[in-house]
DNA sequence: TATATACTTTCCCCTTAGGGTAGAGTAAAG
DNA sequence: CTTTACTCTACCCTAAGGGGAAAGTATATA
């Protein structure tokens, strides 16, 4: 099949597809007189292996690493395992300083009066030394 | 002052201030004999208004826009209030993505034995149509 | 004064993961 | 045979700078 057909089967845009055949992620054939890309079954599963892993916020060369891991049938479940415990302590991390940086924020505006007069703690607490 | 100076006073680096001149967020005079540029104390108090801000998460426009509040004498704090509740009101979602994310990717680590076994529930997952 | 060292300048390429558009070629339908 | 749909490559764009080269300037030392 074409890569439209190939895209829409993957819910990924064809720009996306086709990135991911030049970064060599998935390759397909090259019809050679026409130069269209022609995709099977089996790439298209690995397209909506890598849309999925990407919602779970895998970057594209984690998608990589997974992606090899699932064509190895010799993998352990370990290896896949620690790439994900990983990925969890990354998100830990950003979400404790997402936690931090909005009760600060949200400090600030609750002790800003919010009204028409000049005076602001926010822009205080933004110029302070 | 050099811009070596400004930058260890501002606590940015030398890039970043560099930056901030040519996109015209802190212009500061420039030498005309040698070219250098020439920062004096209120740019270096508009640099670190701008650090500050930026680890609270604003964007440059962001910042661009507290930083005309900033100098304006004549404006409210009401303005101020709402930039920042929107930037509380980001936060949050950004806040509920990454734990959505973290409770999926939670439950497929749980659930996979993280063996040297090849059956792994995280891939099967992925793989899923 | 000459030189060595430190500082600064502009310029260009690089990062993520594609999006947008142009111009040209190919395939399928009427 | 023409129109329409599809695909190709190639180029520039994103945010916020980082890295480094080549060249000019300033300052400190011999």
């Amino acid at each position: 099949m074409n890569i439209g057909k190939a895209a829409k089967l993957s819910n990924l845009t064809i720009k996306t597809v086709r990135y991911y055949a030049n970064i060599g992620l998935v390759k397909p054939e090259q019809n050679t007189s026409s130069g269209y890309r022609e995709y099977n079954d089996e790439e298209v599963a690995k397209l909506k292996f890598i849309g999925k892993a990407r919602k779970f916020d895998f970057s594209i060369d984690e998608c990589k690493e997974l992606l090899s891991l699932y064509e190895d049938k010799n993998r352990t479940s370990k290896e896949v395992k620690k790439i994900t415990l990983e990925k969890i302590s990354q998100i830990d991390s950003k979400l404790n300083d997402l936690k931090d940086l909005r009760n600060e924020l949200s400090f600030l505006a609750s002790n800003c009066h919010g009204d028409d007069k000049p005076n602001c703690p926010i822009l205080d607490e933004l110029s302070k030394n």
